[in-house]
DNA sequence: CTGATATATTGACTGTCGTCGATGTTCAGT
DNA sequence: ACTGAACATCGACGACAGTCAATATATCAG
């Protein structure tokens, strides 16, 4: 442990650590659940906020959550629920250190998904 | 001309023959208009009906939409609302012959996606 | 022409999503 | 303890998406 408090959110114990390896979409039909799954994370991904977002966090080793607003030209409070919502896709990971609220991107999820759909 | 009656629907006129080829998510902070033709894209592929129709497009080399009411367990209306959309969205092309649509994969779109995606 | 078939479109309903003000929570500095 | 700052959560609102019955359009068979 480092000194600063530490809490990592999403790829702990979060709601998505699903699966998401395997199948792709042009190689046979897809089940239910691996298109349920697949859809979800697809979903995260499909929204314009989101994808500067994570381009944003992507530009950088680490972003805090006070450096989006600006660029992003949205409120705390949706500049909050979309790095929740990208998070819980297990898209980007947060680290709180102090008051601030890091993020960095998972690029093996994003890899994951490039993989399903037929990469 | 082949015999019978052919019309393409989509990637011939369709609203949606946009760009979508050079900007990649983890590259550089994506433009506004950037993130807005990726994610109407991702939105067509965001819904697990559509990801099941398009694997089922995939797994064949043409395929009527009368194959798809059955596999994917819905009405008729609702398939054809998601060919449409789909179809919209360039990653699948419809040509009608006779009484029948029959509907294949463009595979270029779906590369594009995956290279947006920092393939 | 008439009837049957395949698909598209319309309209309505329901549920979900993006947004933000207000409020709550946590933490550093004094 | 108190204050201010960063972030999360709640509640409400408007907009949009998925679904299907009903209807329209197009095509083929007789």
């Amino acid at each position: 442990m480092s000194r600063t408090t530490a809490a990592r959110t999403s790829a702990g114990g979060a709601p998505t650590d699903r699966r998401l390896c395997c199948a792709s979409v042009v190689d046979a039909p897809l089940a239910d659940d691996e298109a349920d799954e697949l859809a979800k994370v697809l979903a995260a991904l499909a929204d314009p906020i989101r994808l500067r977002l994570l381009s944003l966090v992507a530009s950088q080793a680490e972003i805090c959550s006070c450096e989006l607003e600006a660029p992003l030209r949205k409120s705390q409070p949706t500049v909050s629920h979309h790095t929740k919502v990208l998070s819980e896709a297990g898209l980007i990971v947060g680290e709180k250190r102090g008051r601030w609220m890091w993020w960095r991107v998972e690029p093996t999820r994003l890899a994951a998904v490039r993989a399903a759909l037929g990469g």
